[in-house]
DNA sequence: TCCAAGATGTTCCGGTTGGTACATTTCGTC
DNA sequence: GACGAAATGTACCAACCGGAACATCTTGGA
């Protein structure tokens, strides 16, 4: 009988932990999924990579479907964790615009099992993201960042009136999520050029420069 | 003994005709995997979808993964040729890049299965992609218009120099796709409004006047 | 100290699925 | 008109894989 203290959580003996297994499980299955896609993703390669069993999965989450829609789930929660916690509030609009959308190109890239998560949830017609009202009912911090910020820009008189927040938000996406998820086929065509780092920068900069110039004058 | 003249190919009775074997599999394999990825494609449920049988798809294509690579092919080689089929010879240089620009922005838009089988590669890491030398070797006329335009601009005057016409088309595509690829996880969250007829054309403006101020003044 | 509920490990199963063996037909050509 | 190669159809299989059955252990509370 051993007394184990297990203060700091995830310890064999064993002892039951089951947050633990939990958090453990789904870490495995984020990257399985974001590597195998979900009919190519194995849960019995899942549960190998795992401290625990098979067993465990399908005692937590029900089905391979139950564990992919936490995953997608967290996928969500993680890149919008990020996201808040971004502070612009001490900056003038063109800064707080500019910085805001620096750090989503940035954001992206550092997160690409997540982008390709959400890739795969894509191909299959956002279904399952449609079944999770965890993931639909999640605040999208980015979003109401770029809304503030238009606010206070078109209040200052330095951006135009008759934004669209949405519009902006999908133009920013659209940049920084490409360039995580269409990197594998647009570098084995053209060469992996854009995707160093001096490349990327101009890519950010430009990206940067393109949202400004939509949002400040209509026709110069 | 019947003498079914079959002069516009395809009829059953039967007579051999591989060609149009191949074709109706692979037409059939490219809505298929578009539909469910790879892994997630079922072999029978692709025969059972033909003239023929699963029998041909082994005899044709090898094995499954040799399929999905014809397939992949076939892909890249509708959407390449569509852009082959724009002419922008007789127009000013502005005036090209603007017809170039929203005609790869429609096109995306008319072929959401070959972005589909794009973005599934992109999953696969390109894998697939890397190891067809049909496909690498391909031309890519968007690319190559977008080079000779930008060449007459700068000849032109009307650009400013030191154009990179692979970033520029890495930003078109970027766009274009993303209004494809990710529409249903975007419009899940975010409604469906910027995907109704009006939005859409608005926003195909944007990136033509996004690439167009990109391209003409550094700073005015 | 004991017990019920929760947590975990082990083993196995039945359907699915990629792929093949075997048999038959078509067709160009000599 | 016959013969061999190419094309096609049918039936089948072995492996894989999601999931379940069964057994055991842990733990908090009464």
């Amino acid at each position: 009988m051993t007394i184990t203290t297990d203060t700091e959580t995830e310890k064999r003996g064993w002892t039951q932990n089951p947050d633990a297994v939990k958090r453990d499980i789904l870490s495995v299955a984020i990257s399985e999924f974001a590597a195998n896609g979900l009919s190519g993703t194995r849960v019995d390669t899942i549960a190998s990579r795992t401290r625990t069993s098979k067993r465990m999965i399908y005692y937590y989450f029900g089905d391979k479907q139950g564990l992919y829609i936490k995953a997608l789930e967290e996928a969500y929660r993680v890149l919008r964790e990020g996201e808040a916690a971004l502070d612009l509030d001490d900056l003038p609009p063109r800064e707080a615009l500019a910085k805001l959308v620096a750090f989503t190109f940035d954001h992206h890239r550092r997160n690409p099992d997540f982008i390709r998560i959400v890739m795969i949830e894509n191909i299959h017609h956002a279904d399952h993201l449609a079944q999770s009202e965890v993931a639909r009912a999640m605040d999208v911090p980015a979003l109401g960042k770029l809304a503030e910020v238009c606010r206070r820009g078109q209040e200052a008189g330095v951006f135009r009136p008759g934004l669209d927040p949405v519009a902006l938000h999908w133009q920013v996406c659209a940049l920084s999520v490409f360039n995580v998820s269409n990197r594998p086929t647009f570098s084995t065509i053209f060469g992996t050029a854009l995707f160093e780092e001096a490349a990327q920068e101009r890519l950010r900069a430009q990206l940067v420069e393109m949202i400004l110039a939509l949002v400040e004058q209509p026709h110069p």
